[in-house]
RNA sequence: GUGGAAUUAGCUCAGUCGGUUAGAGCAUCAGGUUGUGGUUCUGAGGGUCGUGGGUUCGAUUCCCAUAUUCCACCCCA
């Protein structure tokens, strides 16, 4: 038997219901909030991501789908969502353009990691990427909105935040981070060891609980972003109280891209296990620039669908449209014709098997519709059709030129 | 990529200290209660016990490999 590949998962059924359910909701949040579907690639040139993720980066160092295509161009599959929609930005020069240019997308990424609960090889994403709006009100926009989509579906949430600094505050902490870790010697971790020359910053959300004692003094980010930093994160903290959101400064927050700066945040849930982040995000006021656009400043955010299917409280399913059923081998052509008027504006679903009342009424039940409409030996005599509703459990025996009206 | 656990009917799971026809609940299908569901009664079908090797008179059970899922690490949405 062939099966998917590992880490790939069919949707059907219940689940795609699910699915469907929460594109709907954020899609129609993201439309309120005046933001516009974007549609990119799957596939894209490997460069694209090896200049925005950040080749030390593990999306972009071990887990890609990289491969030469017929026509002996590097390509990959999408591991994540911004850095397609920053080239078609650039590509369609709405940096030149200038003015605020808003966008949300959906759909699946990939990465060759281990699969587990809430990770897998084919996930998919709902995201939304803001370009034009320096101010850190567009970074409380963001995160309004994923406490938005969230809340409409259900879902409980802890919101973590943090600053990343900016080119004039970060580089100056990273060389004080990284003379701190020296003067830890060799105490600390392999994993430490590492991180010090990939990603300093890493160091500090070590599991290690050694690590972690010797890191209780190391200097903080936050202690040390220059002034603009400092108050537009002063600035987020209080819209936030404003509008009743609220979070946990980590200042071990740290997103694993490489063009995030600034507002740095992740929705967490405690109910999913280890692979608990539910949607990240961030600003990246440099990637247009390093992606050779105009400098533009850029916010924005993606969620993890998968991670999110089981949290989704679904709306009470309501009874809708017609279940058609025979009673008789010679009233299933009127059936037919019945079903096909009643399907121009509704559900209308036909069984073909003559059956006892009874049997169509739990059909009727199973499919979930609202109206049982059955023609029996009592309806052809008198050429008219039974229907009942199931929900307010009445009954009525409707001529067919009628029904047909 | 590292370490660990699991895999038996469509689903959730029993069970076999290696021995005739491998079980339950739910689901499915069929039939009954003179044409009234979601909350009846009776019965039936459905499993090469994840896959491939090995040991054995005999393996679903023991051993090895492999696949997949899950847990922890790692990573991140």
């Amino acid at each position: 038997m062939i099966q998917s590949l590992r880490g790939m998962n069919d949707i059907l059924s219940e689940d795609y219901e699910r699915f469907e359910y929460f594109i709907a909701t954020a899609s129609t949040i993201a439309k309120r909030y005046g933001f516009h579907y974007i549609e990119t690639p799957l596939l894209e040139e490997t460069a694209l991501f090896k200049r925005s993720v950040g080749e030390s980066s593990d999306i972009v160092g071990k887990e890609m789908y990289q491969f030469i295509d017929k026509g002996e161009n590097d390509v990959c599959l999408r591991p994540e969502g911004t850095a397609g929609v920053v080239r078609a930005f650039i590509q369609h020069k709405l940096d030149k353009k200038g003015g605020i240019h808003r966008f949300y997308y959906h759909g699946p990424m990939f990465r060759y990691e281990r699969p587990q609960k809430g990770r897998l090889r084919e996930f998919h994403q709902f995201g939304i990427e803001s370009f034009g709006v320096a101010s850190v009100y567009e970074d409380a926009l963001m995160i309004m909105m994923v406490s938005d989509i969230l809340t409409a579906l259900g879902i409980g949430y802890r919101l973590k935040l943090n600053s990343l600094g900016d080119q004039h505050c970060m580089p100056a902490y990273r060389e004080k981070l990284v003379s701190f870790i020296d003067s830890c010697g060799d105490a600390i971790c392999g994993d430490c060891e590492r991180r010090k020359l990939t990603n300093p910053i890493r160091v500090l959300d070590c599991k290690n609980e050694h690590c972690q004692s010797l890191y209780l003094n190391a200097p903080k980010l936050i202690d040390h972003l220059c002034e603009g930093c400092q108050s537009d994160f002063e600035t987020l903290k209080s819209i936030l109280d404003q509008h009743a959101i609220a979070y946990e400064i980590d200042t071990n927050l740290v997103r694993g891209l490489d063009y995030y700066s600034k507002t740095a945040f992740e929705f967490v849930s405690d109910n999913i296990g280890s692979q608990s982040a539910i949607a990240g995000g961030g600003r990246y006021d440099r990637l247009i620039e390093f992606l050779d656009g105009k400098p533009t400043p850029a916010v924005g955010f993606a969620l993890g669908i998968e991670r999110l299917m089981e949290l989704i409280v679904m709306p009470e399913s309501v009874r809708e449209g017609y279940y058609f059923g025979a009673m008789d081998e010679t009233a299933i052509k009127p059936i037919l014709l019945a079903a096909e008027k009643a399907r121009r504006n509704q559900k209308a679903v036909v069984e073909y098997k003559p059956r006892k009342l009874q049997d169509h009424l739990k059909g009727a039940d199973r499919i979930n519709a609202r109206y049982c409409a059955i023609i029996g030996e009592n309806e052809l005599n008198q050429n008219s059709i039974w229907v009942k509703d199931l929900v307010e459990k009445n009954e009525k025996l409707i001529p067919l030129n009628e029904f047909f009206a």
